[in-house]
DNA sequence: CATTGTGGCTAATGACAATAGCCTTGTCAA
DNA sequence: TTGACAAGGCTATTGTCATTAGCCACAATG
């Protein structure tokens, strides 16, 4: 029996490629195995269980995410905020499209007690909570600007990869719009009369 | 053996109220028939096997969706536009947290050659089109709002059932914060460039 | 009272996750 | 060089679940 030289991430990485491909909820540990071409007794060997290589894939597929965001900001570095926030919104879209097993894993709630899980969404959100900062957003403002674009994001993505938006409208432009629209919203909600408290922790939302 | 008296309308209202208990993924025949004293294979008379099961509570659910959101709006009929947009996200909101089994539902996107199940979205998304018609949106402006404002519900309610509000603020404020934004957002879009080319029809979306 | 169809049932099959325990292979130290 | 040992494969087994096949009882209908 030659090895196979699974390792950990080996298999994480197998699943996450295997979830982009049949869809986060038919991640399999037999199709796992049958990719790597090894019994399913030798993944436990490397991962916990299904659940383990779930929680895998979800940690991964947070740091890919975070990662795609960031490079969009730095290559529009000198953009205005508006189009920073614009360009945002599409690296966060065309994740959610070209990667959608590992986009559907981002979005799964990490356990209350999951530290790693949290830590890593909450490194994805840090770049959300950059460009709103940008937009001159602090305290209360911040916080719901971020549940708002989050919600926003997520939503727009969770329903186009699930076939929702049935209307003959190009979804690229929809999405401009919509993003621009709530940019343009939430600067005039600082403009106005909610001051901001103080400034609250960036903790995953 | 006595009859049970199942109907398939009994099986998935029962099926409905077992995803609210554990969860729409965790909707299991075997449990199902646990609820009702039953053997498996018994639910199969009445029902065409789990996906069909599924099928029919998110059809279910989505009347009832439509149909509480359509009670919030006649509970609110002499509100101003901006009111009513508020009453409807919270309604959106209350079903979502309510009933989060059958709210899980309602978001698995129909087969794209299931005609029942687009009505059924469809006459739940009627309600969302007819409030933001009040705003005066109309044309690609109105296909860009619906979005965005499903968007923006689907978005809220499903973060905060996965857990994902880690920040200490008032979840409810913020909803009225960023649907108050997102109004505010939309009719300064009418009042701006996009005049809206053609009335687009209400398919689901 | 015979018939028939409906709605239960048991039994069997097959996918999958998970656990237990074996066996080989490679490494590292004596 | 060899011997021990850990790592990483494996087979076998169990248990849960969905699904299908086919039986049987009951009740309604004539």
């Amino acid at each position: 029996m030659p090895r196979a030289g699974l390792t950990p991430a080996l298999v994480i990485a197998g699943a996450a490629d295997l979830a982009d491909e049949v869809g986060f909820d038919r991640l399999t540990l037999a199709a796992l195995a049958a990719r790597f071409g090894v019994a399913v007794p030798s993944l436990y060997k490397h991962v916990d269980g299904l659940e383990a290589v779930r929680r895998g894939v979800a940690i991964a597929a947070l740091g890919e995410l975070g990662a795609a965001l960031a490079a969009g900001q730095a290559a529009a570095a000198e953009a205005p905020p508006a189009e920073r926030l614009r360009v945002l919104a599409h690296a966060y879209r065309a994740f959610a499209t070209a990667r959608p097993g590992r986009y559907a894993a981002t979005v799964r709630a990490a356990q209350p007690d999951d530290a790693e899980h949290a830590a890593a969404a909450g490194s994805a959100l840090h770049v959300v909570l950059a460009v709103l900062g940008e937009l001159g957003l602090t305290g209360d403002a911040a916080v719901d600007a971020a549940r708002g674009l989050r919600a926003l994001l997520h939503g727009f993505a969770s329903l186009e990869a699930a076939g929702g938006f049935g209307m003959p409208r190009d979804v690229d432009e929809s999405l401009d719009r919509i993003v621009d629209a709530y940019g343009r919203a939430l600067t005039l909600s600082t403009e106005r009369a909610h001051p901001g408290s103080d400034v609250a922790p960036p903790a995953p939302g």
